[in-house]
RNA sequence: CGGGACGUAGCGCAGUCCGGUAGCGCACCUGAAUGGGGUUCAGGGGGUCGCGGGUUCGAAUCCCGCCGUCCCGACCA
């Protein structure tokens, strides 16, 4: 931090900026122990609005909530071959209890298909008690080597999907349906538009048949993960034996899917909009929509304006107005404080928008609203805030999305490059590289090393390009798929 | 766990080479003025200098050991 009061510019060191931004703008902060993070009130608001819209979409797509205990017994890890071996590494064991050693370590729960599948088994003799769609919102740890704020925490919260079926396709419409809702929930409420595809073997989840996942474009140009779901086909079933009876007597294993997001999303959210005054949060997702800044010099004109900024808090802002009609309003009425510094404070932190009330603008019956992402500055009359500052905010969020689906648009290569070409890009700016592939894992590691890029994912249809690649980059073979290339978190 | 940097007030740092009263900026507290893009003046509070040991009359400073953090790798939502 060269300059006090300004944050590290993206183009100077994005790693830093990002690191101050989320710490200046109180979003989180460092904890005692290494690689754990305390989630601030700034920053557990936009997550909760997270939770709030996504548990109302796992609601309306049937699921139900419940809650599975955090300490799974390190036995259970170990009944499905690759699931044990993708995670092992990386649990915290507890291995003593009340001062005594315990008989069998516990694991904290890195992830708990383990645990609600043993239960699953309990719960289900018949087709009859099919499907299970079941949610928890959870913590869950991972002891990871490298940690970043919101991005890669040793502990972070998340929810999880876990879900009994009878047949393979109906897990495999609900892996794609909740993709699709995680989809809908990036490209709506972050603003954050997102390729949805399939991840190759090499990347798919530990004890899975098939990995989907949302992939999200930063400002840096590299990729961020941002959602995955899983068919797990029979293979959790059968290692805790989740049977059923079919109608027609038979006895079968289960078919089971998992999907999660986590508080990682906040960190993508960051790095998709923010510029170097800080945070820019789309504005469903913001705790506060508008920042009330009052303005006045004298007594008589404070006591008038505070008056009014507290008549339009009470009517805009009241609990009794239907959600959609109710603004999130905050009085910034701190003392001794000039309206600057409150200017720069409330961008850093990221409030779609700000009022600025004074004396002159009550005489004329308005108040001066700015933009956080363009700085427009418009005056509007009071009696239209109603009906302005909501299509303002939508506006905002509309033109947020747009922004960044041109920024992932204008960084990604779409024609077909050379395999040099493609060390080149990805030994500069980096970006999205679309490209055929022979379907040879030793061609993806290959590539991982050589340039640090991995396989994102095997895009959807709709993401794919018109002409399909024909050959492999980088071996020429045929290609037997067109493949997402990117440098990723 | 390998490579690098660092640990001194809430935050950012100077002081360490060359041992001798623990400092600066911001933040914080009090008062006054100020208030439409980072306000000014005056006064004030706050530290076992990461931890442990050693050398010395005397250690933030020199020596040894440990712990921790950040960045770059290998691992990952």
């Amino acid at each position: 931090m060269a300059d006090d009061k300004k944050l590290t510019t993206r183009a100077a060191d994005f790693s830093a900026w990002y690191n101050e931004l989320v710490l200046r703008a109180e979003l989180a902060d460092y904890a005692p122990v290494r690689g754990c993070m305390v989630i601030r009130p700034n920053g557990y608001g936009i997550w909760e609005r997270m939770q709030r819209q996504l548990d109302d979409m796992f609601k309306a797509t049937g699921h139900v909530n419940a809650y599975f205990p955090l300490l799974i017994p390190q036995s259970y890890l170990s009944k499905e071959a690759e699931h044990v071996e993708g995670f092992a590494p990386e649990t915290a064991v507890v291995t003593h209890g009340g001062g005594k050693l315990l008989e069998e370590p516990l694991v904290l729960r890195p992830t708990s298909e383990t645990i609600i599948y043993s239960m699953f088994a309990k719960w289900v003799q018949s087709y009859r008690d099919l499907p299970i769609l079941i949610n928890q919102w959870a913590n869950v740890v991972r002891w990871e080597m490298r940690t970043r704020l919101f991005l890669r925490t040793l502990e972070f919260l998340w929810q999880e999907g876990h879900t009994a079926h009878a047949t393979h396709d109906e897990a495999e419409s609900e892996t794609r349906r909740m993709l699709g809702v995680y989809r809908t929930f990036m490209e709506q409420y972050m603003a954050m538009p997102v390729i949805t595809g399939q991840k190759t073997e090499s990347e798919k989840f530990a004890g899975a048949l098939r990995t989907y996942a949302c992939e999200a474009m930063m400002q840096d140009n590299k990729a961020l993960q941002a959602g995955t779901s899983h068919n797990l086909g029979q293979n959790f079933a059968k290692a805790f034996e989740l049977k059923f009876q079919s109608a027609e007597g038979t006895e079968e294993f289960a078919w089971n899917t998992s999907w999660g997001v986590s508080t990682r999303m906040v960190g993508g959210l960051i790095m998709t909009h923010s510029d170097d005054k800080g945070l820019v949060c789309p504005p469903r997702l913001a705790p506060i929509e508008v920042v009330i800044v009052p303005i006045f010099r004298s007594d008589e004109d404070k006591a008038r304006v505070l008056e009014a900024a507290d008549k339009l808090k009470a009517t805009l802002g009241s609990f009794e107005r239907p959600e959609h009609l109710r603004r999130r309003i905050h009085i910034d009425a701190r003392e001794g404080m000039k309206p600057g510094a409150k200017y720069y404070e409330w961008e850093l932190r990221g409030v779609p928008l700000r009022m600025e009330l004074g004396p002159r603008d009550l005489d004329a019956g308005q108040c001066v609203i700015v933009r956080r992402d363009t700085g427009t500055k418009q005056p509007i009359p009071l009696v239209e805030l109603e009906t302005a500052l909501p299509a303002l905010l939508e506006q905002m969020q509309s033109e947020l999305r747009a922004n960044a689906l041109a920024r992932r648009e204008a960084n990604s290569i779409r024609e077909r490059i050379s395999y040099d070409k493609f060390k080149e890009v990805m030994a500069g700016n980096g970006g999205f590289v679309y490209a055929g592939w022979c379907g040879d894992p030793a061609v993806e590691a290959q590539v991982k090393e050589e340039t640090k890029a991995t396989i994102r994912c095997i895009p959807d249809p709709e993401f794919r390009s018109a002409e399909p690649p024909t050959t492999c980059m980088v071996t020429g073979r045929p290609a037997t798929c067109e493949v997402l290339w990117a440098k990723a978190y």
